[in-house]
DNA sequence: GCCTATGATACCAGAAAGGTATCGTAGCAG
DNA sequence: CTGCTACGATACCTTTCTGGTATCATAGGC
């Protein structure tokens, strides 16, 4: 089994080009570093190191390998220090789950603020899609969600910040693209249609799919694809269009975008955390939350947004009427 | 020394909350999990677990070493399988080290077409500073770099692809924003600066205080900061101006941008390789470049670019001239 | 073709992981 | 409040694996 032994010692090997150097660094022999070497090898069914040639050299899949090894334990380090930090300083941690498309509303604003407000915390943020917030959440790895599904776990309460409209993003100097108008749902049907992510099920591509269906606009033709920047780099590359939340729009101005019109049209954006965690931050964020819609930012322009009424009202305790 | 095995049990005890059943799911008996548990908490000097309680609750380190932990097993697996898949069909590696702001410009749509041309390539794409290019060129972490800094290593061949004009991101609602048209750089002189990436230096923040000292626009106060999209944050925020390269302005609409005019208010886009590297794709990658600038993509536009003229004629060659 | 630097192999010693038996205690039933 | 039970800690032994030493095999420069 593999383990961060034999990376230490691989990186140490692919750096110094040198067995016997490579193990004086690591203040071992060199015959246990060779071993150690091989059993990676073997772990992996893979060589990973020319070794009839002096210098040695690092076969594609080793350079691969060693890169990525660095990575990884750069990344142990970081986690180590993070923990540390937090444990010694009885720091709080926040960890916020979102999808990426909060990153393009109110979310770097929201974790600016809170920053400010408790300096003491120590913001982690994780990108993750919706469904993948409920169990995160349940297992205590995220504090609060950002999502866009609306779910119905009795463990997890969700909060309708927004309705934000949906928006088409069509290829420049196409016939849709002539015109700047919106563009009613049905206008789609025969369209080849992109659309994010491919997974996990059920996510945004599903709540897309069924609007399309909804309004009996079938696509000629449906591409999934891992994620929003690819979607909208096929839009550009003319392999169709594609349905995404207004704030998205920011992306990329080399597609054309026509507000989407018609019954469902929209993507909420829902706030979840745990039913009865009474954390004094849940409250803060809540707090912060209606302090910036109160200030209009430009993403919640309300010709693209919808904020149900109970949101921006002075009461924090009609929120967890939402659901 | 930590150790991936003990990642896996602590996962495994927070995840069942239940020391007993945690060793069950591992094949382990409960006490050798029990002390590889300790083992890992004294090595962090921190604890993870709170036990005198049933069932056991994690600490707020625990929490965060758990969500990490988790990510960390995750990267390991991704890079078994990716080694292998490459070992096992002895697939090339094609690793470019790319700014993030190439993101912004024809980085993707060069990716797409290296995809289409090359299918049984495995393009490995790492976010880094231009001056971490170099070391990981001569490396051979990656193959080819896309950059932002020229450079003198004889080992490596820099090639300038264009050189995009410097736009500088204001506020919206102050003075200096209330007008469109192209400023000088020397009507910077006072104003609160941000500049990236804070580290490693030097870096393209240097560039920026470069520009402005060249042009006597002494700066009222500097603040650096590591990434864009904080700096971009920060002048949204009213912290102070930004200068970025123009393509860049694509990532957020709630600031105001002014094309900078003078002496060097531009930023190179520079592709670099190793010197003698005759991989077949280096070639194939300068062919698709050519092509796809012959194309005139919306970044390219010529108010924000200029191509050297020797990038846009038919002979490979003369690229390897510009250095 | 020889010499040297360097990696592989063989084999042994010590450290560390895992197993079994047993003890201590949190949380709950009554 | 008391005793029971579930469950984690401790003690101690066995097995496995890592690292060390001695030695052999070979790539590459002269």
């Amino acid at each position: 089994m593999m383990d961060l032994r034999q990376l230490r010692y691989f990186v140490a090997v692919a750096r110094e080009r040198n067995f016997t150097r490579a193990a004086h660094m690591l203040h071992i022999a060199q015959p246990p570093l060779s071993r150690q070497i091989q059993l990676l090898e073997e772990d992996l069914g893979v060589p990973l190191i020319i070794r009839k040639s002096r210098p040695i050299r690092l076969t594609e899949a080793g350079r691969l390998f060693y890169e990525q090894a660095l990575q990884v334990l750069g990344r142990v380090e970081q986690m180590q220090a993070a923990t540390r930090r937090v444990g010694l300083n009885q720091n709080s941690v926040v960890s916020i789950g979102f999808v990426a498309s909060t990153l393009y509303g109110g979310l770097p604003s929201l974790v600016r603020k809170l920053r400010q407000h408790a300096p003491e915390v120590d913001i982690q943020l994780l990108e993750m899609v919706s469904v993948q917030q409920i169990p995160a959440l349940k297992e205590g790895r995220i504090d609060i969600g950002f999502g866009r599904l609306r779910h119905s776990d009795p463990n997890v309460v969700g909060m309708v910040l927004r309705e934000e409209r949906l928006v088409v993003a069509i290829p420049k100097d196409t016939a849709l693209a002539e015109d700047a108008s919106p563009l009613a749902v049905a206008a789609l049907a025969g369209q080849k249609v992109i659309v994010y992510p491919k997974e996990p099920r059920p996510g945004y591509a599903d709540h897309v799919l069924n609007l399309l269906q909804s309004h009996d606009a079938r696509p000629a033709e449906v591409q999934e694809v891992r994620e929003i920047q690819t979607a909208l780099g096929l839009v550009a590359a003319e392999a169709g269009v594609c349905i995404i939340p207004s704030s998205a729009r920011q992306m990329r101005s080399d597609v054309h975008y026509r507000l989407l019109e018609g019954e469902g049209a929209t993507s909420p954006v829902i706030l979840s955390h745990r039913v009865g965690d009474n954390s004094r931050y849940i409250e803060l964020v809540k707090r912060l939350i209606e302090e910036m819609y109160a200030e209009n930012p430009p993403w919640l322009d309300p010709a693209y947004n919808f904020v149900p009424n109970h949101a921006s009202d002075g009461s924090p305790a009609a929120h967890l009427e939402t659901f």
